[in-house]
DNA sequence: TATTAAATAGTAATAATTACTAAATAGAGT
DNA sequence: ACTCTATTTAGTAATTATTACTATTTAATA
């Protein structure tokens, strides 16, 4: 076992919980995967998270990041992002939130709404299927790009 | 000229006052992509709207379909949807309306929500940018899904 | 009707994502 | 702590979605 794994898995404890929660190994490559996004508030995308993982942890692959991000958000543990153009981006701030998303450069920014999160699925949701995460897209030109043009 | 093109174009007015106003030109392709798009409510990828357009218009090419909802897309005509998994999705219907997306086989359904109409973004958007489409995403396990595991 | 910039068909090329296989390892059970 | 075994990983290879390219065509003007 590797000791330097196993302290920072230790110094995280809820993502043991969460991997055993949903019946996956609590790996040490899923850990530095996860806790990169846990740390940006940028949204990244699959090869910002490897080559920042690749500095501490060189033997990491680009699959094993795609591998793991599309498992974590088969089991809803992050968010996928689709900024429209480009490789997907995503998201491990499950708290209740909202993004902007710039459809000239792609820029994902959060955003909080007390309006929004009060409001429960429609009674409808119950015939279509079962809501597990309610997200409020909103699409536009950011600002910088807006000044660009 | 082409007889036949002008006509269908001419039965459907609308379309020639959205391209110009897009400052895009009025063609039959285009027409063909849009009304496909407009007449399904199954929010179809690029390669069901190619095969259904080949049907009445063998000389379609892919490259056309991809460039025009893209072009589409970004004149905000259209939206892109991204079902997580396989081909980006496209929905003509503009109205006020959201979507559950499954995140088991992709389906996509419209539901409607007068609650989540009524809000509007928050003010704080303002310092990131310009929104221009409100759109809410449920994800979640659709019915047919669920009774299959 | 002639002109011209924009759009198209038919590929070719690229980029994003997924699949494969031998080796490694987390977690369960001694 | 030590085995065992099903998962997971690294290191590619392969696939799939999407975009780019070029000669030709066409819509929208004058």
């Amino acid at each position: 076992m590797n000791t330097v794994a196993s302290k920072n898995i230790i110094a995280f404890p809820q993502f043991a919980e969460i991997c055993g929660a949903h019946g996956l190994k609590a790996t040490q490559q899923r850990f530095e995967i996860y806790s990169e996004l846990l740390k940006s508030t940028a949204h990244p995308d699959t090869e910002t998270v490897y080559v920042e993982i690749r500095k501490r942890m060189p033997s990491i692959s680009f699959d094993t990041v795609y591998r793991t991000v599309r498992v974590l958000e088969e089991k809803g543990v992050i968010l996928r992002i689709d900024p429209g153009f480009e490789r997907a981006r995503y998201d491990a701030n499950m708290s209740m939130h909202h993004h902007f998303i710039c459809r000239k450069c792609g820029m994902i920014k959060d955003f909080s709404s007390e309006d929004f999160d009060r409001i429960s699925p429609p009674d409808a949701i119950d015939e279509i299927g079962k809501a597990d995460c309610v997200h409020v897209e909103i699409r536009g030109v950011c600002n910088k790009c807006k000044s660009k043009k």
